[in-house]
DNA sequence: TTAGCATTGAAACAAATGTACTCTAATACA
DNA sequence: TGTATTAGAGTACATTTGTTTCAATGCTAA
């Protein structure tokens, strides 16, 4: 990872630098030089030929010489984050190991229509589903592909939306919460609407 | 989003399609027209430019008139996942609200030096980690910013890495599991490295 | 101040590039 | 079979664009 420290940059490189990530965040394609110039609100390009080529030298961008619009910003070249070993939350095991693993959370968030729920209240604290807690959905296309045991979000009309284990049994639905002082709430399949089965949980400190 | 169903490509479309996504996604800039002969094993720019248009008529890619390598994939914009509103996982309270805030994941991820780490066994459990979570830690630059109460992994030499609160009393360093089978551990300063401090857990069922 | 250096403005050039056009070959269809 | 449609090759051209060069300006340190 370059961009650290001790390439510090001027305030009109830095300036520049983050007018290039923003542009190339909104258009997916780099900046020309003379679309920079009137950004930067100057009227020569040599100006930013040279703050690019500082930026070059700093590692922060690079680009295919000659070839119109071929910037790439250094920076932020991941494929989700590096899964550095495993950690002991029981005894004390296993040695932080140098596997490259990938934590591939764009697998979870580059499927269609996934949404995601704050968690409100403790009735699945047994599964480690926290209040507060963010629960990313997908949408259920085929009811009957449900197994019993997913989690789903369901709404009960007139009630409201509830977070719960799913199980079918004959006709009826159950829906039953990971805390033993909750009920299992008892429906008929017209009385509820599924609108989403758990993919992941996230929690931010 | 579009790219959906019912906007059918031709195998030549859908090849130099699936070729540009690869294309901006390794260069994070969008090819020219002759670059796409080439891959295409085409000898005129005529080809491209009909596809391109065909693409762009269903609504898969644009691009600014005249302009050198501006081509955007119209297809995966999204900033995060849209949280479309909160669920009880207690009673029945609320109902889906379409809110447009957004899941910023982004924002835990463009941390620089961000890793995770799996988590093995249950001593974080009344802490809602589990095992198999991965967790994601920021490296701990100063270590008297850190708070008691706080949850970090921490490696003590010849034993291995491990995942628990963090109390500092008097000279003592205490590592504490979320979990009363496991006792604390107390340690001095010289014989623990701490690696990381949590910023999320992510949880993939 | 003055010499030296970096920044900017200005202009010009050549390469890269999108676009338009014609012609040919292949394909589909009636 | 013959005609219409489509895809591709080839070419040409104007614009966009990176690059170079030179002079003017501003700033800094001795």
């Amino acid at each position: 990872m370059l961009n650290s420290e001790g390439n510090n940059l001027t305030d009109a490189q830095n300036e520049l630098y983050l007018w290039i990530k923003n542009y190339m965040k909104d258009f997916q394609h780099s900046p020309s030089i003379r679309q920079m110039m009137q950004a930067m609100g100057l009227k020569s390009p040599a100006p930013i030929q040279s703050r690019l080529k500082h930026l070059q030298e700093k590692g922060y961008i690079s680009w295919q010489e000659g070839k119109a619009r071929t910037m790439q910003i250094v920076d932020e070249i991941f494929e989700g984050i590096p899964v550095l070993g495993s950690v002991a939350a029981g005894g004390l095991i296993e040695t932080f190991t140098d596997t490259t693993e990938n934590l591939d959370i764009s697998e979870v968030l580059a499927k269609k229509n996934v949404f995601a729920l704050t968690v409100n209240g403790d009735s699945m604290i047994d599964a480690c589903i926290a209040d507060g807690d963010m629960v990313l959905m997908e949408p259920i296309n085929e009811f009957y592909s449900l197994k019993n045991g997913t989690i789903v979000s369901a709404m009960v009309p007139g009630l409201g939306t509830t977070l719960k284990y799913f199980f079918k049994r004959g006709e009826k639905i159950f829906l039953e919460a990971a805390n033993p002082s909750y009920e299992p709430i008892e429906l008929n399949l017209e009385n509820v609407v599924f609108q989403g089965k758990l993919l992941a949980v996230w929690r931010k400190v």
